[in-house]
DNA sequence: GTTAGGG
DNA sequence: CCCTAAC
């Protein structure tokens, strides 16, 4: 076969390739553009095998084929319903599962969705009508949905660009319910804010919208659903309860309280995710055992009995210190783990305490995650909040919206009201211009949780209640804020952000939005302003700052702490982390390696002694002599340090020479004697291993 | 749990 | 300084 025929074969088989319908057609004289007429069957004929749903054909009806088969094949059916259906036992609990599955049914299918679309769904079905812009039902992206995983990227873009972004949210937003949940604690048993105080609160912070009312209504009325969420297995955080640093606990403690948490065995032995697991369950769970009144996703939980209606007018003032993020996550194995444990088919009686946060969502499928997908790396999320807190310049509290009444006041604590790092930041972008100012956030690097969790554990511990806005998902921050008296007019809030080190806020990663903390300290409610702790969403705070309706009066005001006893407690909590967080700016701009921490020549010296005592490689015995008092140095470091001491021991002179490397001084010097040590050191230590001999 | 080595 | 395989 010659190249030429090759290529017409080519050819021509490519154009066949291209022919179209309608080509075709036209090489066969078929007249283009006809009208297409609809396939009739005959009326007549009942022969039409190849269709679809042959059985619903009327000529079909009461086709048995069991019956055909054994008539006409002689052949007998072995089919047992009961082989692929479960059956029901009836029994003492039977009917219990069944009330609850009815319970259930009813609350899915009369439950408010937030989800527009099944809102809209729901609304045409009633006849109503829907009072929503055709842009907002059909063109704006539905945040409300976190089906992918990719939300929580996705509100991390967000949060970076609020300014552009969440305009359009919010006006979303507000044609939902803007606030979901607040949890509440009662203080001594007999006094606690009480469903309709809190519920006030929340009224007034939300800006009016026609659909607040119906919210709040919702919330102030407590679901009779609560009965059935008292009971079951919860998670056992009074392991966490006491000064328990996870850090200290091995393996198997941690595993234990991983148990504890989640009501199931882990057999993982990685203590930095048992311990980001038992951390993730903590923030995410709902502790009954210290709470008495609980508001889950617009619903009032209740626990045990009644709890006191005392509060009822007094007016709040929220005092916003502490400023963490809470970043969403994971909240997929919440729902999975629902699914599986607190069926009613399954007869279990343990119902899982993810029951409490998950059940909400079943009332909202749209909730569900369709599956989980790879979070985000750590890496990328560093990169990211690199990136916020270049773009996001963090101010120092500031003013928001001026109005004839003064009702609301943002407050900046004393820095040193949580201890030396404390910083009171407030990012001034994240509004869409509508000027009001979002806790700015820090978030922290990537490892050592640790030191940024246990205060804000802490924090949270001394908290009287805990309060949670739901918004919309992911983008959850916390912070702890004084609750004051009500008023008959508004609230005051005093806002002040401080950043006390309780950056953890990534180790918080909450599996669900619609989470509840606890707050395990009792405190005595009385004069003084109610401690809270607070998570709340960006997106709130968007519509709070978006909406024209109500308006705020928001004053700088320095106000005096209060409470020295929980200062002084703050204190004692924080002199378990001797390693403050650094973060350090450089010249050029940039933000240098967040937790950078120059080697000082008297570490070096110390190294140095080590390793001449232990010998290098023993880096654990090195730093537990040598280094104890400096917690931020890890044996790692220990060892990283040796390495690049030896580096530069070798390339500053090699054979005694003394040529100056041509890298050139990053960070000091280290002197020739201390070099030479250490050559010293490698060469009589290393007889056996030749150290870096890949260099040279 | 610690260390080594790559990034 | 971080990460993680390997010990």
């Amino acid at each position: 076969m010659s190249a030429d025929s090759l290529t017409n074969e080519l050819q021509n088989e490519r154009q066949k390739e291209l022919m179209t319908d309608s080509c075709i057609s036209q090489s066969q004289h078929v007249k283009v553009g006809e009208d297409l007429e609809p396939w009739v069957p005959d009326e007549n004929d009942p022969g039409c095998p190849e269709l679809e749903n042959i059985f619903d054909n009327p000529w079909n009806r009461g086709w048995d084929q069991f019956e055909t088969n054994a008539t006409l094949f002689g052949v007998e059916s072995t089919l047992n319903e009961e082989l692929y259906t479960a059956n029901l036992e009836s029994g003492p609990q039977t009917r219990e599962l069944e009330m609850e599955a009815t319970h259930l049914a009813r609350e899915i299918e009369g439950e408010d969705t937030l989800d527009l679309h099944l809102f809209e769904e729901k609304v045409n079905q009633s006849g109503e009508n829907l009072e929503i812009d055709e842009e907002t039902q059909f063109s704006s992206v539905s945040r409300k949905v976190d089906d992918n995983g990719c939300g929580e990227i996705e509100n991390i873009l967000l949060d970076s660009q609020n300014g552009e972004t969440f305009g359009d949210i919010s006006s979303t937003v507000i044609g939902r319910s803007p606030i979901d949940t607040i949890v509440g604690k009662n203080i001594d048993g007999t006094q606690a804010l009480s469903r309709s105080s809190v519920t006030e609160m929340i009224a007034s912070l939300i800006p009016d919208t026609s659909d607040d009312s119906v919210l709040l209504s919702e919330v102030a009325e407590s679901k009779n659903s609560n009965s059935r969420l008292g009971i079951g297995v919860k998670p056992n955080f009074a392991l966490l309860n006491g000064e328990i640093d996870l850090d200290n606990l091995s393996v198997k403690v941690l595993q234990e309280t991983f148990k504890a948490t989640f009501g199931r065995e882990t057999s993982v032995k990685d203590k930095m995710w048992l311990k980001r697991r038992i951390i993730m369950g903590l923030t995410n769970s709902c502790d009954f055992s210290t709470t008495n009144l609980l508001l889950i996703d617009n619903r009032v939980v209740k626990k045990g009995k009644e709890e006191t209606r005392k509060n009822t007018d007094c007016s709040v003032s929220v005092d916003f210190a502490v400023t963490s993020e809470v970043e969403s996550r994971e909240r997929h194995t919440c729902t999975n783990k629902q699914n599986g444990t607190s069926t009613v088919a399954n007869g279990m009686q343990t119902q899982s305490y993810f029951q409490e946060n998950c059940e909400s969502k079943d009332a909202y499928p749209e909730l569900r995650p369709a599956k989980r997908v790879r979070k985000p790396t750590k890496r990328f999320i560093e990169e990211f909040s690199e990136e916020e807190c270049r773009d996001s310049g963090a101010k120092i509290v500031s003013l928001v919206k001026h109005n004839s009444k003064p009702s609301a006041y943002v407050c900046e604590r004393p820095v040193h009201d949580f201890g030396p790092s404390s910083r009171c930041l407030l990012r001034e972008d994240s509004l869409g211009g509508s000027g009001i100012q979002v806790p700015y956030v820090s978030r922290i690097r990537r490892s050592r949780p640790r030191e940024n969790f246990m205060p804000l554990l802490l924090l949270m511990k001394t908290c009287d209640i805990v309060l949670v806005s739901l918004l919309d998902g992911g983008n959850l921050r916390a912070c702890s804020c004084d609750i004051q008296k009500f008023q008959s007019g508004g609230f005051e809030i005093s806002t002040s952000l401080e950043k006390n080190g309780v950056s953890s806020c990534k180790e918080l990663e909450n599996e669900s939005e619609n989470e509840v903390l606890k707050s395990g300290m009792s405190h005595k409610y009385s004069q003084e302003p109610v401690r809270a702790f607070v998570i709340f969403s960006m997106l709130f705070v968007q519509v709070f700052a978006s909406s024209e309706k109500r308006k705020f009066y928001m004053e700088k005001k320095t106000i005096q702490l209060k409470r020295d006893s929980q200062r002084k407690k703050m204190r004692s909590y924080k002199t378990s982390s001797d390693d403050e967080v650094v973060t350090v700016p450089t010249a050029n701009g940039g933000i240098r390696r967040k937790h950078h921490r120059p080697w000082s020549l008297s570490e070096v010296v110390k190294l140095v002694e080590g390793v001449a005592k232990y010998g290098a490689g023993r880096w654990s015995e090195i730093k537990r002599v040598a280094f104890s008092s400096y917690s931020y140095r890890t044996s790692v470091d220990l060892k990283d340090k040796w390495r690049n001491l030896l580096k530069a021991s070798l390339a500053e002179s090699p054979t005694g020479n003394g040529i100056p490397s041509a890298r050139k001084q990053a960070s000091l010097p280290i002197p020739a004697p201390i070099l030479s040590r250490v050559r010293e050191l490698a060469d009589t230590q290393t007889h056996v291993t030749p150290i870096l001999s890949s260099g040279s």
